[in-house]
DNA sequence: CCAGTTGTTTGAAATTTATCAAACAATGCA
DNA sequence: TGCATTGTTTGATAAATTTCAAACAACTGG
């Protein structure tokens, strides 16, 4: 069985976690989440390839931003909204908030 | 006369300023910055070169998280708390707690 | 078992980035 | 004027990143 690569919320990085954030698309993809919660990888509807999205997912799960949950063929992506703001209070709302996301 | 790449608040990228902290060594000036108040460039005892720092403190300005202020052979950073709580309320600070500086 | 769907991984190309040494510019001091 | 100091710019190199197509893997329905 294959480990899916997540930090724990110990492990958070903050470079890490500003890095996976400062791509155009992942906060995009970021943004989306938090507004409309839980979604499949493909019902993201952004100008790039599946491969291209899976490379941007994984950037952001190794940064610890979202949880993948396997459910039949599809993979369901959520925020680590908990995880961030025990570790990073506050940071992932001033993001969100200045990306012009509604508010929590 | 030279002028100076530094944007104005309203033209602040988010993603800019992202990726500006997303380095371990920007964040560590930020850091400093933030803790200590203006400071000239070659008093950040960071380890790289001076072509290096300088290269970072562009990164920075371009971004508009500092500001350089010349008198004599020095230059005066500092952080541009105003405009950036201005443009992203609630982000420096979230950014600063995270990296572990004191409270403001 | 086969075919279709969803997503990941691999390989490759183009771009960007970090880093340093060396040359350069600007300032101030003697 | 000559020289030391501070910082920027340039040129080069190594490493990382973005992106896509193609191959692959896993699951579902028939």
């Amino acid at each position: 069985m294959r480990v899916v690569q997540q930090p724990e919320r110990d492990q958070f990085d903050l470079a890490a976690v500003l890095y996976a954030l400062s791509d155009p698309t992942r906060l995009e993809l970021v943004r989306r989440l938090a507004q409309d919660g839980e979604r499949a990888c493909g019902t993201f509807d952004v100008c790039a390839t599946k491969a291209t999205l899976s490379h941007h997912f994984k950037v952001l799960r190794e940064a610890g931003l979202i949880h993948t949950r396997a459910e039949g063929v599809y993979r369901f992506i959520s925020l680590r909204r908990r995880d961030l703001d025990a570790r990073f209070p506050g940071l992932l709302k001033a993001v969100l908030k200045a990306a012009g996301a509604p508010g929590r």
